[in-house]
DNA sequence: CTGAAAGCGCTTACAG
DNA sequence: CTGAAAGCGCTTACAG
């Protein structure tokens, strides 16, 4: 295209083989003092660089990572894409950010090859290692040309997945505990005097989801609370999902006096619907949030929140993956923290 | 690493040449029907796929972009982000996104070299064409060494810039009208009676922000409206800088019956500073936000916004990317719209 | 210490 | 239509 210099190059100018320039640029310990400098002085003159695709081609590394999700402008994604890619960084790969619009919620409307054509194309771009969170990989029926594409894709490449093992593949799996927040914000608005529950939020046909609701459900139980399945409103993970989740739930007329909603983008869709009914927050109904976002310290009430720590998740994750590449396949286990936050959006229950 | 064919494993499990797979892999016609058929066969079953590296080595054609940002977690960001990678994606090319990390209210702490790095790993990893948006790139005074990478870069690759363009640098600059949305903002403001209007968020030392505060005081001037300075108060983009911003502007006690945000998330900020000293939102002071995200519909009150439709742009920066990938030189101009939002944050003022 | 040669996995003229 | 050869820009034994 434009001018670039090669190896080639460098070693005419300098009058010495390409070998002396690749040994130079190598720190080769075997090179002269002064032919090291000569080369160094011309590299420098041209700023050349070597070629990456010639030098992944021969030494199998390319010094590239992929990383696929379903939708990066999810917090929850950025969060450990952010992390991810400074640590890769810092180490010098560069990282393929795969968005492969997937939504458990909408998915038949969707190219259901979406996914299966990032993964060959991480194949064949041969990254040294990639990493999946989220997509069709959370949902509780996995379809067989998915599941043959993961395969392929295992077989192919060091595999990280973010999530529970899945049936015949082979590859790493990371799994941060999902469901404790359930517990610690079920546990905290009973101890507030709450007694009717609501739950909003979560996606339809996902593992995580089916999880979830199930420690709701036991908690409750070991709480002694009532458990109402039409408390449970589940919906997508954003702003407008949680807002006509909570209308469909206000709709049912089934009191309660608390919600847990799945994040803070949720949060704030619901936070929308109950003003728009009239409800006030924490006054009238108290709303917690299982995963913090960023904005929760500046909503209006200040909202309550778990925050997961989605960030050291995000660092184990990279930190597992270069080891991975690197050979180790002994990987640490980490245990990351939930901690309840209190803010403004949950008070005692008064009748 | 792993068990990956290559063209020669193919080759001589059909008992051909390689050439004559490579043929097939590329569609070229001259290749009889009946080895075509076998050969594909073969393929199938190994779920053979060319090798990226090698073909671009070759081909001078990486089927690979950059995109350098500095922070992903921006809704401005990430929504060109989402249209570049699924444009990038269906014409067959993987994006690196690179996330430098660079603010312009805080660069003095951090690695100033960060994006010259990103630079060259773009060079070296040979990608057929980088976009950058943010960063340094916006600063009103930019440093010798961050140009001479930009210069760099510019030469070895094609290069678009999103901004404004800089002296000595020749690559694509795209740039989109940032002020229009002030001016109609004002304009609005002030058909509802506003008088003392406040500006809110922007970065110091950014070109931008300069453009913005001028058009500001020149539709005050054209309106007939006092300039205060004291009622700019600038600060990062985000929710927390919104926040400080507000109570700074808040602690000058400078009468202001409304305000103009820089975009949404600062507006997030602006409103719990204002609930925090007891103004409403619009009773007491209305609000605009110049950039809308997207939970300007879901906040209380509604958010009155200007919808810079960024989505738009994004189709267009990829569009015009991937044309002057493939040689063309002209590139289409475009007007990217920019709409009024009215909903609930902005009333008659009313003494 | 240094260079010539082989080879990474492809594509593309060039012969046949 | 098909194969042998050259070559993309490197690295890495192998000689010297």
């Amino acid at each position: 295209m434009k001018s670039v210099k090669t190896i080639t190059d460098i070693a005419k100018e300098c009058g010495v083989s390409i070998s002396t320039v690749s040994r130079v640029i190598n720190h080769n310990p075997h090179v002269t003092e002064d032919t090291k400098r000569r080369v160094e002085k011309v590299i420098k003159k041209y700023n050349y660089s070597p070629n990456a695709l010639a030098r992944g081609l021969i030494s199998k590394q390319s010094m590239t990572i992929g990383m696929i999700v379903p939708d990066i402008s999810n917090p929850y994604f950025y969060t450990i894409f952010n992390e991810i890619e400074q640590a890769a960084h810092e180490a010098n790969y560069s990282v393929f950010l795969c968005n492969t619009l997937f939504s458990a919620s909408s998915h038949a409307k969707q190219n259901l090859h979406n996914e299966e054509t990032y993964f060959q194309m991480m194949i064949d771009k041969k990254v040294d290692g990639v990493l999946i969170a989220g997509g069709q990989l959370d949902l509780v029926h996995l379809s067989q040309s998915y599941l043959n594409a993961l395969k392929h894709l295992s077989q192919a490449l060091p595999l990280v997945i973010i999530g529970k093992p899945i049936d015949g593949i082979d590859c790493f799996y990371l799994n941060r505990e999902d469901t404790g927040g359930i517990a610690t914000a079920l546990n905290y608005l009973a101890s507030l005097g709450h007694k009717n529950i609501a739950f909003i939020g979560g996606e339809d046909g996902v593992v995580i989801t089916q999880e979830r609701i199930q420690m709701y459900k036991e908690t409750l139980l070991k709480l002694g609370l009532p458990f109402h399945s039409e408390l449970i409103e589940l919906s997508d993970y954003y702003t407008p999902d949680g807002y006509s989740a909570a209308m469909n739930l206000l709709d049912k007329n089934i009191p309660f006096s608390a919600a847990l909603t799945a994040n803070d983008n949720v949060a704030i869709g619901v936070l929308r619907a109950f003003a728009d009914r009239k409800i006030k927050v924490p006054g009238d109904i108290s709303l917690i949030s299982c995963d913090q976002f960023h904005t929760a310290d500046y909503l209006t009430p200040r909202l309550t929140s778990i925050d997961r720590h989605t960030g050291l998740f995000g660092k184990y994750i990279i930190q597992v993956l270069l080891s991975i590449i690197n050979g180790i396949t002994e990987i640490p286990s980490i245990k990351v923290p939930y901690d309840l936050v209190k803010r403004e959006s949950c008070i005692p229950y008064s009748k």
